[in-house]
DNA sequence: AATTTTAATATGTAGGACATAAGTATTTAA
DNA sequence: TTAAATACTTATGTCCTACATATTAAAATT
């Protein structure tokens, strides 16, 4: 008898730790049962005597559980779900100098689609006092734009309000925590920013042009990011 | 003297718990050590010890370190730093039933604002050979679509391709993980899918046409969709 | 020198103990 | 009788000790 593809034949045994196991089946125990957020969660007694694990096990899972936001307790009440911060555990590990390569170039590209896509929202929300905001920091960049050290700040400022401007809080954290990436990959460049297209030609785009000829304008401002993505 | 605002002035008391803390701590640590992925950490003795607190306590804020990938670790060798994986706490809670109705429309718009930047990355990355099993997906979907079951599977595979050829596997995934949110937003509709713009009709798009064309052809695509965003 | 055996060590798991906060029941005082 | 004070109960938070287990390092054996 031949032995063929050994690593089909035999699963590879789990490295798993009790700890990933319980998390696993707690998750798929709330979602199963289908509670809501405020429904109170067995006691960890009744779930150690449940799954059959230690009090200790069941804390470094239930740990996790509450760092996703996904559960909260309060001494004598118990646990209780919530409504899980979708965005929080991303935060945490969005540093630059640990992900790897891959990943960052993948995320420079996501902000990049991200922002290509805006118009639709933007021209859909966009008042007139936000615009008056945006154009104080397009006026305030050109005025300082010798200083070397201000132009990340600028680059932040004005995107930044783009995003805010979308009145979408999950987008705007969301472009937040991508920034220090952004920042990293970019930061060695001295191509003067803007290329073409300047803050201040979008600012007048976003007043009195059409919501394509805005993303045209965007999409020639962000021309070089653009230039360096590989096929 | 007068009291004034109270909540400025007494800050309010953290109902932090020790792993919380002992979680932020190891995370400033991490990245103020600038340890790279593959470096070996302290061992949980010593952490203890620097940290004055239980193993207990110091094993749930590792519990969730592992948890994000930022750590791994093995018997005997202790602790090295690895490369996070974003998405993946994330995913663990996109559940539309648990997350609150807000972000759930912010996750929808953030569908569509990627949806709409896609062009460019596609129209870059785009081969002769996804086309061809993006019309198929389309053509297949023609035959039977008829039938009411088999619309999300085709939405589904359709715009799947459709990320899966941007070559970029976080925005993959990214969708991916939106789906079912997306699903849960629209599937009481009977909105005939498509509008004005089919999916085959995109498929031609991607053929003969412009980047700017589809994505004009995508915006009418998904029309019925920006229909319902509100202002 | 190569191989086997033994020892050492760091993490994984279990279980007991007590602290603490927050309801609940009971007693006390007006 | 009711309000306030007190004691009790309970579920989570923290600490500690002990031992299992895997894996590397050292020692012993051939």
């Amino acid at each position: 008898m031949e032995i063929g593809n050994l690593h089909i034949d035999i699963e590879k045994v789990s490295h798993k730790t009790m700890a990933d196991e319980v998390e696993t089946k707690l998750l798929e125990y709330l979602k199963r049962k289908s509670f809501k957020p405020g429904d109170a969660l067995p006691k960890e007694m009744e779930l150690t005597a449940a799954l059959g694990v230690s009090r200790n096990v069941l804390r470094e899972a239930l740990s996790r559980l509450r760092m996703l936001g996904l559960i909260e307790t309060k001494k004598r009440r118990g646990m209780v779900l919530s409504s899980p911060d979708i965005l929080g555990s991303m935060e945490r590990v969005m540093d630059p100098l640990i992900i790897d390569d891959t990943t960052l170039q993948d995320i420079f590209e996501l902000r990049l689609t991200l922002e290509m896509g805006l118009a639709d929202i933007l021209f859909l929300r966009k008042t007139k006092k936000d615009i008056e905001e945006l154009e104080k920091i397009a006026l305030q960049e050109k005025a300082t734009r010798t200083k070397q050290n201000f132009r990340i700040k600028h680059e932040v400022d004005f995107h930044g309000k783009i995003y805010q401007m979308t009145g979408n809080r999950t987008l705007q954290r969301f472009q937040n925590m991508l920034l220090p990436i952004f920042g990293h990959l970019v930061n060695e460049e001295k191509v003067p920013i803007g290329g073409k297209v300047s803050h201040l030609d979008l600012v007048n785009l976003l007043k009195t042009g059409t919501r394509e000829q805005f993303r045209q304008g965007m999409r020639e401002h962000l021309e070089h990011h653009f230039q360096k993505l590989k096929k």
